[in-house]
DNA sequence: CTCATTACTTATCATTTGATAACAAAATAA
DNA sequence: TTATTTTGTTATCAAATGATAAGTAATGAG
């Protein structure tokens, strides 16, 4: 089989899913949000609770400006953070109360949108869908990542 | 099967495939070129020629913004503008000499990243690889566009 | 021909994001 | 104890990107 081939296919197929995420979440936030704000909102959800350092390296971006982000996300109620007992040079971050409800609305949109995405997939289809994304975190992306 | 739990998993891929994606093309180009105009390159190479409206609807810009990029890419020789005969409105933009260039070049780094990625794949894994994109592509992604 | 529309440019301003220096506090190593 | 490292903050500055007003030239509709 040709590596190259699989290649382009492989770039084509990602140039897809980066339109496809586009239009799932575009115009989500009602809130006073940046972009870059809502990826570090969308990285604590799935994560918290996180350290600003931890990130800082997964958006792969300063801590001063991690720090600094994270301020105005105070500021706006929509995190908290909290002192490691143990460590007390560490914080770790949180979602708000209304954090977590601006995010859980967040992600319901995205649901929906993702479900009329698939609304006409069969039973079999869905089974294929959800092996084919196996396959892939199995055997290209979970190699290095 | 339950379309909740596809949607988480789908979610988590999505995010492996721009953390790859990241991982595949950063430090790329060593010309003096910014990530959008970077991007604005990218789509020239696989579809040239582009109108500057094509551009702006694909990258979600504003045709003075991407009036702007463009202009600065033509500074830097990468690329050129040539006006339609028959509407001589419109712009077709390509890529220079150079740009090509700079484009293959960039591209050659990328795959050969993707395929270290793949190194330890076997000729059945990369059928299977080869089968989950296009199942993907056919039963998820092409529903909309 | 006149008017509206399309494709694009230039100019300008605001906002977002990135980069870096300097600092403070706590923990750890020597 | 003293020195070093880790974690995070504040303050600036620069650069990249977004938004919008105004204008030009070509086209097409009436």
């Amino acid at each position: 089989m040709n590596k190259s081939a699989l290649f382009h296919q492989f770039v084509a197929f990602t140039a897809t899913i980066h339109q496809v995420t586009h239009d799932l979440t575009q115009n989500i936030t009602a809130a006073n949000i940046t972009p870059l704000q809502y990826k570090i909102l969308e990285y604590i959800k799935v994560s918290q609770p996180v350290t600003p350092t931890e990130i800082s390296e997964c958006q792969h971006m300063s801590l001063p400006n991690t720090s600094r982000e994270l301020r105005k996300l105070q500021e706006q109620q929509l995190i908290q953070k909290f002192s490691d007992t143990a460590d007390r040079r560490k914080q770790y971050v949180r979602l708000s109360k209304e954090g977590e409800k601006m995010m859980e609305e967040a992600f319901a949109c995205i649901e929906e949108r993702f479900l009329q995405l698939i609304q006409h997939a069969t039973q079999d289809d869905l089974k294929d869908i959800q092996h084919a994304l196996a396959i892939l975190e199995e055997k290209v992306l979970r190699q290095n990542g």
